[in-house]
DNA sequence: ACAGGCTCTGACCGATCGGTCAGCTAATTT
DNA sequence: AAATTAGCTGACCGATCGGTCAGAGCCTGT
């Protein structure tokens, strides 16, 4: 048995996020599931439709991270703890967040991605605050586009068969060092280490 | 006076970049331009011989950057010396790394741009070779992926009227902390202490 | 004055795009 | 058994795609 709509989404994830919205044809879609052009159109009533309902979920658990992140600021341990669920989000919904990233300029006319873009524009107001230096505003921008390109190019950069908690676990390493407050003296320190070698 | 076809180039990258080589037009590029679809394709025979003429200059920079850097193992110093190169490399062709990080994939049966893929291959090998622990791989697809991605989001990162020297330094600093060897204690330090808050 | 490039253009081509529609089949409802 | 519905399909539509072509305008060298 099977779930054609399901399915669907699925493939025109996976074809969006690898191909482009614009790239990615509905016949191409229909191809890959084994059903002709008029049954994706039977499903989903048009090609942005569709688009709207596979990038849904994550659209929703963005959402309610970050409402129930900017109730508050963060301690160091929250910081943390929170850094630890954005990442569980991130390898969730990796191809997602790289349509939001790479897509989301180009695709301003769709509210659903309108929405997505406004999320980002949050977030990155969250880790960096007016206040911020340039620095910290790059080391955000780099976290965030960094991990969604890697996380979607994992075969080609030769680490695919790893499993999800070695991934899980070294991407919390390295995002907690590049995102730590760079007031902070604990992570300013390395930077100026490595430059001296 | 003008120049059309360096004009034409200019836009054709800055499109292709942004909106995705399938998703910009040869008649968007012609409006750009001030000229009608017919004049593009006077001047370049073909939408991919345009994508060609476009990213030609990074590619062959890019070719020069690795050929320089395989001759020869580094030593610390002169991997510091090649990253600051490779920081001004990536400035200077941002809009074409970014291409190539994120269209490279789909857009394999272009020449150009296959080649383009081989180059980021043999800098990832470079970077990370086969010893390499996996953290190691994803510092480096982190860095690279998001360096290109953050580079060409400035105005929406909000600090798109940096001046260029300070985005520079800024990038060495990061990508430093970012790519050391994970066997350097200099570098092994940041993570752990942060770790630690 | 004339000839030959260079630049540019609109008209046109076949292919493909997203999308509509009438109708087919098989399962479900009544 | 009859009627309805869900799932799917091919034929077809207008718009747009990349690309071809014959020629118009212009500038230069002779």
């Amino acid at each position: 048995m099977s779930n054609s709509s399901a399915d669907l989404r699925a493939i025109a994830l996976a074809e969006f996020a690898a191909a482009g919205y614009a790239g990615t044809s509905i016949h191409r879609i229909a191809d890959i599931a084994g059903l002709s052009k008029s049954s994706v159109l039977y499903h989903y009533s048009s090609k942005e439709t569709l688009l709207e309902a596979a990038v849904a979920p994550a659209i929703d658990r963005m959402t309610q991270i970050l409402e129930a992140l900017e109730v508050r600021t963060l301690s160091a341990e929250g910081r943390l703890a929170f850094l630890s669920e954005f990442v569980d989000f991130l390898l969730e919904y990796r191809r997602e967040v790289h349509m939001f990233i790479n897509q989301g300029p180009s695709l301003v006319d769709v509210p659903v991605i309108d929405r997505a873009n406004d999320l980002v524009v949050r977030l990155a107001k969250f880790f960096a605050a007016n206040t911020a230096s340039v620095e910290e505003k790059m080391r955000f921008g780099i976290a965030l586009g960094g991990a969604a390109y890697m996380l979607c190019t994992q075969d080609s950069l030769g680490f695919d068969n790893t499993p999800v908690d070695e991934t899980r676990a070294a991407l919390i390493t390295i995002l907690t060092g590049l995102l730590a407050p760079v007031g902070d003296s604990a992570n300013a320190a390395p930077s100026i280490t490595v430059n001296g070698i």
